[in-house]
DNA sequence: GGTTGCGACGTTTTT
DNA sequence: CGTCGCAACC
């Protein structure tokens, strides 16, 4: 019975079934197991899964609620609504698309799409450009949104700045109606407005949704407030579940007050609390709690685990960001050598992405594999963008923005004068681009030449029309790619040596891949149901759990996961707590940060490292922070303060002398291999050392690679046994590893530089840049030049 | 129509 | 220190 998979108070969440529930669930007390089960439970009562409603925030979380309810059920398709509130929202503007003067299917618009038109926005408005950047506009109108404020609140103020964003909001949204398009917030606002003003609609959905169960309620901001609240006012069923500590996204118009408020809200309100963490040890736990206590804006709540003590957090004091860099990576290296960690069970947390360099350098000179998340994102990639533009073209020509932005990539003589022809015509004659286009005969400023260009444009869109009615999306994506000659202009400088040239194809190759995923699961789909279902992904959905590398990813991004070990990195005064504080919300903010350093140190289940630096180089100038006011927040009793004074300090640009001070092995250690047995260290250059085996001689070997652990004299006797020595796939290389002496190679990481010896499977290069390096062949990406 | 160089800028970003 | 956008060049 899955009721006695649960704890006493996730039994009780479960099992309250009627009237407003609030379940406070801190980090790590299994929210989402209590969500799913209670949905299980109310369709095993008899209540129709067709009268469910599940709104999360990330498609991640809705697909793993699906899949579980799925499975409990055994059912195949679950029936119930679960999805984002942006696809929610989707589906309803779909299915009432009458009501609200838009065509269908609309389209929707990226943020860079946003920018596009904004940018448009300011020169056509005549605005100083060096005084107004399209960000402040995008993030005004945004938070407009997340508001529910129209354009006239901002044309009506006293404020000339914000009366100058309501002309912009203005002519933006007009803007993104005459092109038949959507952004991210008018998928909410809009569907708020369409429920408030069609009295029968939202009295059908109230109707049908007799159970609605919202996920991460602490981040909804006013617009969807406003939207729960409308469905569930019939039947007020409602569940919300959250955790006040974890709100990390206010400065995105996350309302915190939303779930602090929301016993006044409803009346009748049930509360239970979920304590019981089942992820930390009590050590970081109790450090973590300690932090958030001294936040004063939240519910009382204190997790509590039964996993026992566990090792304390560790706090380490770098001198700058590399050699902060060289402990995490040193740190990994023990960690996996000493107690059996995998480099998936680790991650490495920052407050800004630029902090991912420095870590980078290292991992990637150490071969450490290591996966980064977050940065740019996939979709917005300009190749995807590009070839996106001309899908949505194929479903809705009318869309000026993503005409314009592909009307002349790749280069096909339609430069800005003869756009400009054709934008002008169009705009005369109150028509889209592409009808303009249908007319370009009319067109009295154009020469012949360049009216036979912009036929062929028209002969491509059509040709591409035609190729969509009979192929599947994969197909049609590739055909875009191939007749747009996007892919020949690619290739074309992939062959003068282009590395980017070479990414973008393999993007292109890897949409192609998403298209074919999509049309082998959705038979019945098109490139319209394509073209909505990737507008609302993103990257944070492909995060694979399997891969065998250590996570670099923000803090923000990390919420949600969990790893054995975490390293916090960067615990300064000014970087995390960041210093961009506004004079009126100076505390609230500061909150947000501590709530961010809280979700941090609960992603942790075995190990936490926080380290900070002494200095750290920050928009290239050197900047000496004080340790984070978080650390001293910490009880010490829980702190394990590393006291290795950092020997490499003055030589941070030395790698390799930050390495030796920090290799676990000296000469004269006893070490045993995995399939070499027992063995001396006999000689140590950077982290390659040379081993004397008892049974098998001399080899030199990549720390971090050899299966070698330290062993102490006595264990020696035990120890020695029967090892076969099996001799290593490399060492077959060794005859012929195809370098010799005066060779020109490329490094990823060292740049170009002359092979001066080699011996066996190490080979030593003079680079240019970085001097002379022994490097593994094994494991070293080279390549002849 | 495409390249180059200079200056301005610089959190976090589930959709 | 990097990146990016734009203006001035070829």
């Amino acid at each position: 019975m899955y009721l006695d998979e649960l704890n006493k108070e996730q039994r009780e969440a479960v099992l309250y079934n009627q009237g407003p529930l609030l379940i406070l669930a801190g980090a790590g007390s299994g929210k989402t197991r209590t969500i799913i089960y209670r949905v299980a439970h109310l369709i095993k009562q008899g209540v129709s899964p067709y009268e469910i409603l599940v709104m999360t925030f990330t498609n991640k979380a809705a697909n793993e609620m699906k899949d579980r309810v799925k499975s409990i059920l055994d059912v195949k398709y679950p029936g119930m609504w679960i999805g984002t509130f942006h696809s929610i929202c989707l589906r309803i503007l779909q299915q009432e698309s009458i009501h609200i003067g838009y065509r269908t299917p609309f389209t929707i618009y990226s943020t860079s799409n946003q920018e596009t038109v904004i940018r448009r926005a300011i020169k056509d408005l005549n605005l100083d450009q060096n005084k107004f950047k399209p960000k402040m506009f995008t993030t005004a109108i945004n938070q407009a949104k997340n508001n529910l404020d129209s354009y006239d609140k901002y044309l009506d103020s006293k404020n000339p700045y914000d009366r100058t964003i309501g002309e912009v909001y203005q002519y933006y949204q007009k803007e993104l109606k005459k092109n038949n398009a959507m952004d991210f917030g008018d998928l909410i606002m809009n569907t708020v407005i369409l429920l408030r003003e069609n009295k029968k609609v939202l009295e059908r959905y109230q109707d049908k949704f007799k159970h609605i169960l919202i996920d991460e309620y602490q981040d909804t901001n006013k617009a969807q407030y406003r939207l729960v609240n409308m469905l569930t006012q019939r039947n007020k069923n409602i569940c919300v579940v959250g955790d006040d500590d974890q709100s990390i996204y206010g400065w995105r118009g996350a309302d915190l007050s939303n779930i602090l408020d929301f016993e006044n809200d409803f009346r009748d309100v049930k509360i239970i609390r979920l304590e019981q963490n089942y992820r930390s040890t009590e050590n970081i736990l109790k450090a973590a709690n300690s932090v958030i206590h001294n936040n004063s804006y939240r519910k009382s709540k204190e997790l509590w685990t039964d996993k026992g003590e566990g090792t304390r957090v560790h706090l380490y004091e770098a001198n700058d960001e590399e050699s902060e860099a060289y402990f995490v990576l040193k740190t990994i290296k023990e960690l996996n050598i000493t107690k059996g960690f995998e480099w998936k069970d680790i991650a490495i947390l920052y407050r800004t992405h630029a902090q991912s360099r420095p870590i980078e350098d290292a991992f990637l000179y150490h071969n450490l594999p290591y996966k980064i998340y977050g940065g740019t994102r996939f979709y917005d990639r300009k190749e995807i963008q590009d070839i996106l533009s001309y899908a949505n073209l194929i479903v809705n020509p009318h869309d000026n923005t993503r005409l314009q932005r592909i009307i002349n990539v790749p280069r096909r003589g339609i430069g800005e004068r003869t756009f400009e022809r054709l934008s002008n015509y169009a705009n005369e004659n109150g028509i889209s681009y592409y009808e303009a286009i249908e007319e370009t005969g009319k067109i009295e400023t154009l020469s012949s030449t360049y009216k036979n260009k912009i036929r062929d444009f028209r002969a491509l869109i059509e040709d591409l029309e035609e190729f969509e009615r009979n192929n599947s999306v994969d197909e049609v994506i590739n055909q875009i790619a191939e007749l747009s000659g996007y892919k020949d202009d690619l290739s074309e400088l992939k062959k003068k040596n282009n590395v980017e040239a070479e990414t973008r194809l393999e993007n292109i190759a890897e949409l192609v891949n998403v298209a074919s995923t999509f049309a082998a699961r959705n038979p019945d789909a098109g490139l319209k149901e394509f073209l909505s279902s990737i507008a609302l992904e993103t990257d944070v959905d492909s995060y694979e759990e399997e891969d065998e590398s250590v996570t670099l990813m923000t803090l923000h991004a990390a919420k949600g996961l969990e790893f054995r070990v975490v390293f916090i990195v960067g615990l300064e005064e000014g970087l995390f707590p960041s210093l961009k504080f506004d004079n009126n919300n100076e505390e609230d903010e500061m909150e947000e940060e501590r709530r961010l350093c809280y979700v941090g140190m609960t992603r942790a289940e075995d190990e936490l490292y926080l380290t900070y630096a002494k200095s750290r180089r920050q928009y290239g100038e050197m900047k000496y922070n004080m340790p984070s006011r978080f650390i001293s927040e910490i009880p010490e009793e829980c702190l394990d303060q590393i006291n290795i004074m950092d020997k490499a300090g003055a030589v941070t640009k030395e790698y390799v002398k930050v390495v030796e001070s920090n290799n676990p092995y000296t000469v004269g250690d006893k070490v045993e291999h995995k399939k070499l047995g027992i063995g001396v260290i006999l000689e140590i250059n950077e982290d390659i050392i040379k081993v004397d085996f008892l049974q098998s001689g001399t080899r030199m070997l990549a720390t971090e690679f050899a299966p070698l652990r330290l062993i102490k004299d006595t264990e020696i006797v035990d120890s020695i046994r029967n090892v076969t020595p099996e001799p290593l796939a490399r060492e077959k290389e060794q005859e012929d590893n195809g370098y010799s002496i005066g060779d020109v190679v490329e490094h990823d990481h060292f740049g170009i530089g002359e092979v001066k010896s080699l011996d066996g499977e190490f080979i030593t290069i003079d680079f240019n840049k970085a001097g002379s390096k022994m490097l593994s062949i094994a494991f070293t990406k080279l390549r002849k030049v």
